[in-house]
DNA sequence: CGTTCCGATACAGGATACTGCATCGTTCGG
DNA sequence: CCGAACGATGCAGTATCCTGTATCGGAACG
């Protein structure tokens, strides 16, 4: 349950960690217990609207009613903030993306044989494309696509495309199957490029 | 109390009204009910966060998380977009469909406990609700949610309820892994006009 | 008038958030 | 090896949300 909250709770967490506060700290700054953030976090609880916004608070965010249509731009405007070497094409139509990117894959498969990670890649875009995705989402299918692009020549593409594979795949299943208990949350909302 | 999300309700609320749209409409949308809603916008009652997410998405919005920093920046933003016909697509009688559905859904799982095959359906409509559906495959999930309120009460609503799960799921895989073969990318996701 | 839609209010019952502990396994620095 | 801090988990008890249903007074329209 809670699908709906699920990349707020992770965001929140990942600026926390990024951070450095620990749950407890931030448990006092915010009014709430330790246990009780975790268990946010977590996803075994849904927080009440207080309760979420004194965590963030605490975290220096605020929670911001934004029209449907400003959220990519607002988006932008935090990423910026965020990542300086970040760079956002607003312009085109999710569907061109998609076909571009599909067709991407089509010809890797083509030159360097078909793997099992590009037929996951080929598989989850197939599905990603038919579904009304949030702005937030479609930011983190344009990364990977950009990504995939970027590296589909290099030396070391395998792990990266594993990698791209993996990110889309936990995307897909984050909506194909609104999960109560998913073991692992968060996508990468932000550049963690850490492995690979 | 809860004078932290006061600002944010009193925001949906101006919103809500200067779409046009009643408590008991936005209930039916978000899946609450018009008594809660009411309570809420009148401050006699502190919404969980995945309830107001629900009623922000119903219309239109977006629930972000913003530096502090940026909070400015972001308000000038939606200040500057803030049209006077901002129109909501009133229409979307699937929508409705859907969050009648989910209602009826968990109204179940209250009364008869939560089954593998209920939270099957659960699952799989909020994966359809988001799925650009083409007019025969909403044709069948309108019928098989029909035969869900038909049979929810009677005796032998278990096999049926089976029945409806597995064609729900026929349906989601179906599109989830659409064959390669369908050209079909001519949604117009929008249909939205009617803009600036 | 009578109908219809609106928002506010009430209330019972069940679900669940939330507190305030206490504890566990792990990781890290000394 | 020890102790400190971390996050996860358990649990009893209370507070509150949320549904479902129903009603009310008011405003709008015929």
């Amino acid at each position: 349950m809670a699908y709906q909250s699920e990349s707020l709770i992770a965001q929140a967490r990942e600026i926390r960690e990024a951070s450095g506060v620990s749950q407890r700290a931030l448990s006092e700054r915010a009014g709430l217990t330790q246990s009780h953030i975790s268990q946010i976090e977590g996803g075994r609880l849904e927080p009440g609207l207080s309760s979420f916004i004194d965590m963030t608070r605490a975290l220096d965010l605020e929670l911001m009613l934004v029209p449907k249509k400003l959220v990519p731009a607002v988006l932008g405007l935090v990423k910026a903030q965020a990542t300086p070497d970040m760079h956002i094409h607003a312009g085109q139509p999710n569907d061109k993306r998609f076909a571009r990117a599909e067709r991407l894959v089509k010809k890797m498969k083509h030159l360097y044989g078909s793997s099992a990670d590009l037929d996951r890649i080929d598989d989850t875009l197939r599905f990603l494309r038919r579904v009304n995705l949030s702005d937030q989402e479609m930011q983190l299918v344009r990364e990977l696509i950009a990504r995939l692009e970027r590296y589909q020549a290099s030396e070391q593409a395998a792990p990266i495309v594993r990698d791209i594979a993996q990110n889309l795949q936990r995307l897909r299943n984050s909506i194909a199957h609104a999960a109560p208990s998913e073991p692992r949350s968060a996508y990468s909302l932000d550049g963690g490029d850490a492995d690979a």
